[in-house]
DNA sequence: CATGTTTATATTGCGTTCAATATAGTTGAA
DNA sequence: TTCAACTATATTGAACGCAATATAAACATG
């Protein structure tokens, strides 16, 4: 007899292994990130402004994809750990720059070495790993609203 | 010049794609799954007990990957909701029995149609879908601890 | 058959995540 | 100009997610 397809069954969704590997994956970061007194969140975020600060609130919740809900509550703990500045735009006071301190641009160099060693922790084909990469950009696009 | 491989570049890390994807996707379910009166986590844990229950709390987390200091409130509140019984197991008073409700069964044949209903948004090739999926699974697979 | 270890669940506390709503600044069109 | 629509951020409230810790039951082994 033939199997009925169940469409309720964990193994056949798609939405279960995404967010099981995103936990399983930041759970990783946890003993590294700790260590620079960082959570995953605000790791992400020191990467962007690393990168490009200075940037205002909605350019940086662009780039990863977080809105003011999560934002502003985490760009104020940054700022009380002294990692960054937040200040209005002189050209739009309805906008918040975020800059980085001595202390947030000094962090880099702590933080450079973290993604290898959470890379040694996933025993995955490097090719693999790139179909994956982009695979999921592919979803993430076709994802946006 | 040739480039500098930058590691803290976002666009050079699988962890983030993993993460904002995950959110997004979960994001596509809220619409049809606060028609259900159910959140995310919720869910996740519906479709393991509509398939598997009753169920000790140790076995559903095991199942979801998650731990009682999430399943603990979150059962509690599906109890308050009525769609499930827990009881200490009478073999071993360490264990806690999750068990359904006949309006918690009930559930089931409304949230049938969330899958094709999430699917439908999401314009993905059937068959990277699928490769998706499986290198989802291999990368979990390679970061259980 | 004690008692040290392991196991299953609960609790606590912190930090997100996000929908919904509010507010103040900016812009555009009549 | 003026005011309605739009934009950027903030706030609120509910629900995770998880590390760390606590507690009670079961087990193992000398």
């Amino acid at each position: 007899m033939a199997e009925v397809f169940d469409p309720l069954k964990l193994e056949n969704q798609l939405c279960f292994p995404l967010y099981a590997a995103s936990r399983a994956l930041i759970r990783q970061y946890h003993p590294y990130l700790s260590a620079l007194d960082l959570t995953y969140t605000q790791y992400v975020a020191m990467m962007v402004l690393w990168e490009s600060a200075p940037l205002s609130i909605k350019e940086l919740g662009e780039r990863i994809c977080l809105d003011t809900g999560t934002l502003t509550p985490l760009l104020k703990t940054m700022e009380q750990k002294g990692l960054i500045l937040r200040r209005r735009s002189e050209a739009d006071e309805r906008s918040v720059i975020v800059s980085l301190t001595e202390k947030g641009a000094a962090l880099r160099k702590g933080a450079l070495s973290v993604p290898a060693q959470v890379g040694g922790c996933i025993r995955m084909d490097a090719s693999r790993a790139q179909q994956l990469y982009e695979l999921l950009y592919e979803l993430l696009d076709v994802l946006e609203k």
